[in-house]
DNA sequence: TTCCGTGCAAACCCTTTGCACCTTT
DNA sequence: AAAGGTGCAAAGGGTTTGCACGGAA
């Protein structure tokens, strides 16, 4: 997609972030769309798709792209995700620090956890080159 | 989807985890077809995605589903991932144990790393219930 | 012979985009 | 007035599915 940082405010823009950041869960682009058309009726999918990316370009939002649907997260403190590997939901984990991973959790957030994924960032060395 | 175990043997199956196994990179779904296809040239997409499902699900096959992209990955010893962020490839890093996660790297396997994701999988309380 | 797996094409879902109009600055 | 942002609808990309046929058991 090609987004940038939005230059003028825009009524939409701030309700779509309102409601992501009342949304206790971790709400996909279609199902805030459906949160957002109770407060703006005539807003089009395709604005909630713009802002979103927007936003998360401002650092004002997470998108989380694991898994099998990509989610929104409106809270921007450290904190870890869980997924459930049945219906793709995700809950915060808090208090959890990367040195406390070898230790076995059995239960977290009420998940019974099967797994833990550990993912490393960073840009391939033809990437580094084309820069 | 809803693909089950396979039940009997095929070809098209034998050469799609074959020339998975020979990939040196973690191909997507498009990009082994187009390998399957310079082996069986008559072989549909439809098919390469009902058999990387289900070997998925009979435990022969990793599917990565981080990122922006969906891959697979023969190679079944624990390893983990590290993903660049620009162009969603992937590369393998082995000997990091969960307990060195603490320690920065500054590079991996020649990427440049910029970060990493800690995700836990485990089922939600509803889905628990359920079963 | 049975019925599973395949090729094909259409359907699907999520996401992006072009365009004319509306809003913010 | 100028430049962005929006709604709409169409297009796009990746993935799934219905169906008749072909092949493994």
């Amino acid at each position: 997609m090609q987004v940038n940082k939005p230059k003028r405010r825009s009524h939409q823009r701030d309700v779509i972030y309102q409601e992501l950041v009342k949304s206790e869960s971790h709400p996909t682009a279609v199902e805030l769309y459906q949160d957002v058309r109770k407060v703006l009726p005539r807003v089009s999918l395709g604005t909630v798709y713009r802002n979103l990316e927007q936003l998360a370009k401002s650092g004002l939002i997470n998108k989380i792209a694991n898994g099998n649907s990509v989610r929104f997260d409106a809270e921007m403190d450290k904190h870890k995700h869980i997924r459930c590997v049945v219906c793709d939901e995700i809950a915060d984990v808090h208090g959890i620090s990367e040195d406390s991973l070898s230790v076995s959790h059995n239960e977290l957030s009420g998940f019974k956890v099967v797994g833990c994924n550990v993912e490393f960032l960073g840009i391939c060395p033809k990437c580094q080159e084309k820069n």
